[in-house]
DNA sequence: GTCTATAAAGCGATAGAC
DNA sequence: GTCTATCGCTTTATAGAC
């Protein structure tokens, strides 16, 4: 801009070598992120990648090994992020005022309609790690805290101490729910309502809540 | 047909020219299934199909006009057996005679842990599907017949006429469920036991018939 | 109808200039 | 640290022999 700050190490425009390696990096990661959702793992070209980042090839791999670290990088920092994001919502008391069954629904079919990006990488994650052993025990570790830290607060929010399975099993039949119904949802819209998130959400409470008294009772 | 009939065109062995095309191009589809499922859209190639198949690309080629062609034919044909063989079991009065929930969900895990391929398949379909307006169209008006044939299997089962929801609406949770405990036990199968199947079906359920009741109720 | 051989294009990855 | 140019390999699809 001017000639007289124009060096300014400390300004916050200006940044330094590393900052800028970073900052690439971080470009080229959501370029990938993209580009992969759009295209798939085989379908997306390194150029491809470096061109949506409005970067070259040669400064993808200044930063990556290449295409294959590039995507695991992507599968380790954000496949789990659907689980953290129904987590964050449940644990926000201001959108669960009324029934965190609807809260949680209508949060989620808002994330699965806007960022359309979302559900296609999750597969194309899915897909991947069911094909590499490998990878396959790396996400099945990832998965496993952020599924606890939504068993925890399922649990608070039903009140119900004594369910006849653990939490996170509780836990894993609410995700599976939510990942079929948002494939689903993006085949045929119509097929799947908004309403119906939170509104299975609650039949399946119900039906737990139910076989809790049951065994309650017996005993 | 022939003079004589040496040609012997119903013996059961010797196949006509017309059959052993048809057979070629069934050895190429299930071979199309196979390495599409392994490989993925992108990263299988038609020389790996033709291969598997015990074929030249020739072979392929003078079979499928592509390599898109060939896999829209198996999306086509086979995308909607999960709801089938789900529908099936259903159906089955021997095989259901305890309670249908435990039924429907040790078969459809015993089907996706032994044929690992299918859920892979299916993942791939979803994927091309999403990625491309025109076929997400057809496979959601494929998906519909099968749907509503799931739908009046399980309002029979049930018997309860008055749900909250159409029939339709409770099979489209049902499949959602499962593809999504499919999904999950294929990562980590630790988190998913078999019985969950059943066990979340029948939650479903009970929680969908006290709605049911209370909506009766009510007026 | 199926084969082999090959054309034409695209790919991941590397080398060297700046 | 990033760019341009290019290598070597694989891909889809076609042509011609049989």
């Amino acid at each position: 801009m001017s000639s007289v700050d124009y060096v300014t190490s400390d300004a916050p425009k200006r940044l330094s070598r590393g900052e800028a390696k970073a900052r690439t990096r971080e470009l080229l990661l959501e370029a990938a992120a993209s580009t992969f959702a759009r295209k798939g793992f085989h379908g997306a070209s390194v150029e491809a990648i470096a061109e949506a980042a409005g970067f070259s090839i040669g400064a993808l791999y200044a930063n990556f090994a290449g295409k294959e670290q590039l995507f695991l990088e992507l599968l380790s920092s954000r496949a789990s992020g659907q689980v953290l994001a129904a987590a964050e919502i449940l644990h926000d008391d201001d959108v669960t005022a009324g029934d965190p069954a609807d809260a949680l629904g209508r949060f989620l079919v808002d994330l699965a309609d806007k960022d359309t990006d979302f559900s296609l990488l999750q597969a194309e994650f899915w897909l991947y790690a069911a094909r590499n052993p490998g990878v396959r025990d790396t996400l099945a570790e990832r998965m496993r805290e952020p599924r606890e830290l939504l068993a925890r607060l399922v649990e608070e929010r039903r009140g119900e101490p004594e369910a006849p399975v653990p939490p996170s099993t509780v836990a894993t039949v609410v995700l599976a729910l939510f990942q079929g119904l948002v494939r689903q949802r993006r085949i045929d819209q119509g097929s799947v309502p908004p309403e119906l998130f939170g509104q299975a959400l609650r039949w399946l409470f119900a039906g737990l809540d139910e076989e809790t008294r049951q065994r309650r009772d017996q005993s």
